[in-house]
DNA sequence: TTGATGTCCATGAATTCCCATGGCATCCCT
DNA sequence: AGGGATGCCATGGGAATTCATGGACATCAA
């Protein structure tokens, strides 16, 4: 079974802030959180940011371990260490999955993100995202259609994987 | 054994979405998946994409993880690491082939290509393709047919493999 | 005591599991 | 060479389970 999430899909969000989870995603989160045994709710953290941000980013409990460990390795005082350590400890939510597969979102968190009755999740590596469904498009899918846009008419984006020249839309 | 899709066939979709896959392409992605042992399915990754795309890519678990390594080495907040995470994590389905050889497509996937009765499976080296007999007939063949007009008559496809200047078909 | 959070039960729809069949090749026995 | 017997392949159907979602009631904190 994947240690990776993968997929996109969206949920309903209830009065209480409640939404489903994609189901295989559980499966990951489950996978990641060393102390999950079958018949348990895994547990995860939410990343919330600053004002910057405006989509959640859900971690397993071993993917936010791995970021813990290397903002140990960052000397002590540094600016670097501290932006962090608000970001990942100050600006995070430690939670679990309940018993139907469902997450709950604090009416804060639901603020911030500016979500209303959906919610979007995709897949981004190692974490998932939540997103408000508009939010999403309008700006994130916008953003990047206007960047490929620059591309010539034929260009396929798995020419990244090999070293893409990008050109267009830097500077 | 092969680790290289070849050939191309029809197979019918049930009304569960259920298609068997072609019997050779079952042995490649055996051979793909790193935990696959005799007796048992394999798992593949679909990657369906962006309304820009009508058909379905399918990765055996090598090849995606060899994209995965390939995304993870882009620099973190490229536009390039987002655009190939959101394309092979976001808009992907990870699955396994069933105890009949057969691959489920959810209604959503076959929604999205305009998937009827009929699937056109078409090997593409390392991965193989899913289309709609018709979307890949009218599109995908007229295409590079028109293109292929634009050569000399006695043209030979092999002048390609040594690096063909290509000529005709570009801007 | 009131709004927010947690627990438990309920339900329709989607998805998985399990079993079944006809068609072809292949292999083997006589 | 004839004729099963065997085994994989493509396809179908129904039952069982999981998923996504909703609502009722108990709690907790301020």
């Amino acid at each position: 079974m994947s240690r990776r999430f993968r997929g996109e899909s969206r949920h309903k969000v209830d009065a209480k802030g409640r939404v489903s989870i994609p189901a295989s995603f559980r499966r990951v989160l489950e996978q990641g959180d060393p102390n999950w045994q079958p018949g348990q709710n895994p547990e995860l953290v939410i990343v919330y940011g600053d004002h910057r941000r405006n989509y959640l980013e859900c971690f397993t409990i071993e993917a936010i371990e791995e970021v813990d460990g290397k903002i140990d390795a960052l000397p002590r005082g540094s600016m670097q260490r501290k932006m962090l350590q608000r970001l990942f400890h100050g600006q995070s939510h430690p939670t679990n999955v309940d018993e139907t597969g469902r997450l709950v979102l604090p009416a804060k968190l639901r603020a911030k993100i500016d979500l209303d009755d959906e919610a979007f999740f995709i897949a981004a590596g190692d974490t998932f995202q939540i997103w408000n469904p508009d939010t999403y498009e309008t700006e994130e899918l916008a953003k990047t259609e206007a960047w490929l846009e620059d591309l010539p008419d034929d260009f396929d984006p798995m020419e990244f994987l090999d070293g893409a020249p990008a050109g267009a839309g830097e500077a």
